[in-house]
RNA sequence: GCGAUCGUAGCUCAGUCGGCUAGAGCACCUGGUUGUGGUCCAGGGGGUCGCGGGUUCGAAUCCCGUCGGUCGCCCCA
């Protein structure tokens, strides 16, 4: 009804950002966005919504009702708010791809959409930064993106005791199935079996594997390769044996252990075959990142699909890549990390608070003034004379300098103040910029 | 799409076997007339108790529906 007391509401699963919340969601996109270009990564971005045939072209039709998919008013083309970043890639990629350097490194920061019913870390509206190598084969390739995404882990403050990397490969649990006796028409179905092996009880693990159609025997050897898990450390080949594959089949691990080793990754990462992710897509390498006591959805995921280009219409190129989305990091990063990083609101150079009636204007062209020289420059707009009140103000929001315009001062100067120091003392207006620019200079901020 | 649970001020909550004009703390604003950092004192603004309907002399309170939040299922990019 268009009442015109109607109140209106955010949509469902999605999140209003107020000051405090958007400095942390800042804080998130700015240390993604540092650590990409700082791992030679380049930003890139595409439109919000895509023709809604590239989401089922990959993914088939079931996908619709997870979509906000829509057509133009008078219009009949459909689209689809864009659910996930890798079609979008994979078209920006296919449409130049003579032209692009091999590797190409992109990374972006774009807002995802999803249709389903929101649940803790699951929202219909989230932020997700994603990583891609596109045409590098290479085990190396694989540990550059594993060392961005640790990389950030590292910046926000986490260790390798605060989370897990969990790697996999596909192609070695395709071989365990298959020696475990897994038909090629099931692999798909076993796959994402043991995707959801985690959440599901015995019982129902059981049944869903018999409606697959595996036999006792097999189901019996895929728990045991679900539930192998070993150092990233160790040495592939003892795995390998564990889940009853030969070990020649183990070389990808070596090489990837090998390139993780010379970047210093093995603490955080670790062999576990349960880990397979359930899209099709992934042909070789594929890992999450989970919080160390599991407690939380996997905060990113992602690996090898070296078929996908090419299924978006470019030449056939091997690419990988992960998602790291903002709602279960910023779980994590709240739970681990405490205030510290929550409380990000950036703090005024300058504070500039008058002790009088000012009638000649003189806070206004010392704002001017300020921000002229690119000071980060606010006021009180407090209309006591209390300077008591007024220094409290700008200690609320954490200015390093107060400029306190004082009717006990000369015509032409003003008090400057050291929030830290509590030193103050008598300056000139026309040295004031200056002064304070080079103070900031001087302390580092 | 399905299930459970919750919904009183910006926030955290009290009030509810149906009954005065719906409260507190925090936050916000003002004053405490020369005062230098979240103190203290006083005052103020802000709620059609999520919304709609029903029962009743009377509903924040009981019933139904709906919209949202939270948690889970499905799915997971």
């Amino acid at each position: 009804m268009a009442d015109s007391t109607r109140r209106f509401q955010a949509p469902k699963g999605t999140r209003d950002f107020y000051p405090e919340e958007m400095a942390f969601r800042r804080h998130i996109e700015s240390t993604w966005r540092a650590v990409s270009i700082e791992h030679g990564f380049d930003e890139i971005e595409g439109p919000a919504f895509e023709h809604l045939d590239l989401y089922t072209v990959k993914s088939g039709e079931g996908i619709i009702s997870e979509l906000f998919s829509f057509t133009r008013a008078g219009g009949d083309v459909p689209y689809a708010l864009r659910p996930e970043f890798t079609p979008t890639l994979a078209r920006m990629y296919a449409s130049r791809a003579n032209s692009l350097p091999v590797p190409t490194k992109w990374f972006a920061i774009p807002t995802h959409f999803r249709a389903e019913r929101p649940q803790r870390g699951r929202l219909r509206e989230h932020v997700q930064w994603n990583i891609d190598m596109i045409g590098d084969p290479s085990a190396n390739a694989d540990a550059e993106v594993l060392a961005t995404c640790i990389g950030v882990l590292d910046r926000f403050g986490l260790s390798a005791r605060d989370m897990r990397v969990r790697l996999s490969h596909r192609d070695v649990i395709t071989l365990a199935l298959q020696n475990a006796g897994v038909q090629q028409p099931a692999m798909q179905a076993t796959f994402e079996l043991i995707d959801r092996r985690e959440k599901m009880g015995q019982e129902a693990f059981q049944e869903q594997a018999m409606t697959i159609g595996l036999e006792a025997s097999a189901i019996d050897r895929i728990e045991a390769l679900a539930r192998t898990t070993a150092d990233a450390s160790e040495d592939p080949c003892t795995i390998l044996e564990a889940i009853g594959v030969g070990a020649d089949a183990g070389e990808p691990l070596r090489q990837l252990q090998a390139c993780l080793e010379a970047y210093g990754l093995l603490d955080w990462c670790t062999w576990d075959f349960s880990i397979v992710r359930g899209l099709a897509y992934y042909t070789g390498m594929v890992f999450e990142v989970h919080e160390a006591t599991g407690s939380e959805r996997a905060v990113a995921g992602g690996g090898r699909y070296d078929n996908l280009i090419e299924l978006f219409g470019g030449p056939p190129t091997p690419a990988c890549g992960f998602g790291m989305g903002d709602v279960v990091l910023g779980l994590v990063l709240k739970d681990r990390c405490g205030d510290s990083q929550v409380d990000s609101m950036p703090g005024p150079d300058a504070f500039v608070i008058c002790d009088h009636d000012d009638e000649s204007m003189l806070v206004q062209r010392i704002l001017a003034s300020l921000w002229k020289h690119r000071l980060h420059a606010r006021r009180s707009y407090k209309s006591t004379r209390n300077v008591g009140k007024l220094l409290a103000d700008a200690d609320r929001c954490g200015a390093r300098f107060t400029v306190l315009v004082s009717s006990d001062e000369p015509e032409g100067s003003v008090v400057l103040r050291d929030m830290q120091s509590k030193n103050q003392e008598s300056i000139s207006i026309d040295q004031l910029a200056g002064c304070i620019r080079s103070r900031l200079s001087a302390t580092g901020d």
